[in-house]
DNA sequence: GTCTATAGCTGGATAGAC
DNA sequence: GTCTATCCAGCTATAGAC
């Protein structure tokens, strides 16, 4: 709790964040299973045994990873939905809009949420959490829409929920096809986005 | 041209497919990235260097399990098209049905079909070409449906086939993501295919 | 906390006998 | 066409000096 721990402990916290970014880089250049332990090290200028002072294992690394992009990710669709106001149904897209383009900036750690490209690697409990809470909330949204009479009763039901979050993957998954390593900043998904929401709004809205 | 050679060719063939089968097999168990020549050569009862009279290299091997999966899904396609008759919105839908179905059904050469889970593995432009061709049939089928009067005219411009499409690569993301290695057969994706596809049409059923 | 050294393994691919 | 033998490269991970 003294000043020095507090500050051995920043400059910790820096190094491991300083490996996380390098990992990222790294993955976008040889793919998200291609990412190595020799390859980070390089990138950070140290040696590879001097990583597992940060990292027990190479699968701890992606544990990192996918907890880090999962809050992160959380947090930016949260943001975007308070800022909003109250209505549940204006939180509600501005909350998907915030999703995938978050994912679409990170194309990465896209990859490494929503699908498994690496072979054995499993996310902890811990690391999955925020996923969680955020399906969570997307789903209490779509029940206060309905109790305020934005959406109809239906589009709380399971199947309404499963397409909600369909659409969604859909225009994740067009981008992520096309752009796997995060090229070009082409503006096809917000041009998918608008008509897709609407899609699917047109089936709930009363 | 004569018989020997025939059956020559014919054994040849055999063996080629069956390492490509070995090849799907270990992929579903280690992940797609983690198929490993030695582990096909053991599945097949060869030694490594033998599949080298097959395939000149390891992205050769992956190249063939493109083309391949790539022309069964086309063909799966057209077929349930072809058996509809000749109403293009019904072979539209039934053509939707199928495609998804094969790649549930076939969820390691989903993966890599529609992801790119292999770093450094571009399929070539014959293996891609069957996947070109489906999509320029697809293409036709909403040109003539609006022709015939059974969509709306804006069902034939880009977004439009841009969003039929998403939606269907949603409903293939959300299987993929929770059966990556296609494990029990939960009816989840048909219960999604019939609202999803049904949520497409009604922006553009006249 | 960082290093050297190294174990220990697996992989893709080639040469050349049979 | 299949094999043995081998090369060479890369990797994760550990032991132990500093």
């Amino acid at each position: 709790m003294d000043v020095l721990k507090d500050r051995r402990q920043l400059r910790r916290q820096a190094t491991i964040e300083e490996i996380l970014a390098a990992a990222v880089k790294l993955m976008a250049r040889d793919g998200v299973a291609g990412m190595s332990l020799s390859g980070v090290a390089r990138a950070v200028g140290m040696k590879p045994p001097s990583l597992y002072e940060y990292f027990p294992s190479k699968m701890a690394l992606y544990d990192a990873l996918f907890a880090q992009g999962s809050a992160e990710l959380a947090a930016a669709v949260r943001a975007a939905g308070y800022s909003t106001g109250t209505d549940p149904l204006t939180a509600l897209l501005a909350g998907a809009r915030a999703y995938v383009g978050w994912l679409v900036r990170h194309p990465v750690s896209a990859q490494l949420l929503v699908w498994r490209p690496v072979p054995g690697f499993e996310p902890s409990p811990q690391a999955f959490a925020p996923s969680v809470d955020l399906m969570a909330e997307t789903r209490a949204l779509l029940v206060l829409a309905v109790e305020r009479g934005r959406l109809l009763p239906a589009a709380a039901t399971d199947d309404a929920v499963l397409l909600f979050t369909s659409v969604i993957a859909g225009v994740v998954s067009q981008q992520l096809a096309n752009e796997p390593l995060g090229g070009a900043e082409s503006g096809r998904y917000t041009r998918l986005m608008d008509p897709a929401m609407a899609m699917w709004l047109a089936q709930y809205t009363p």
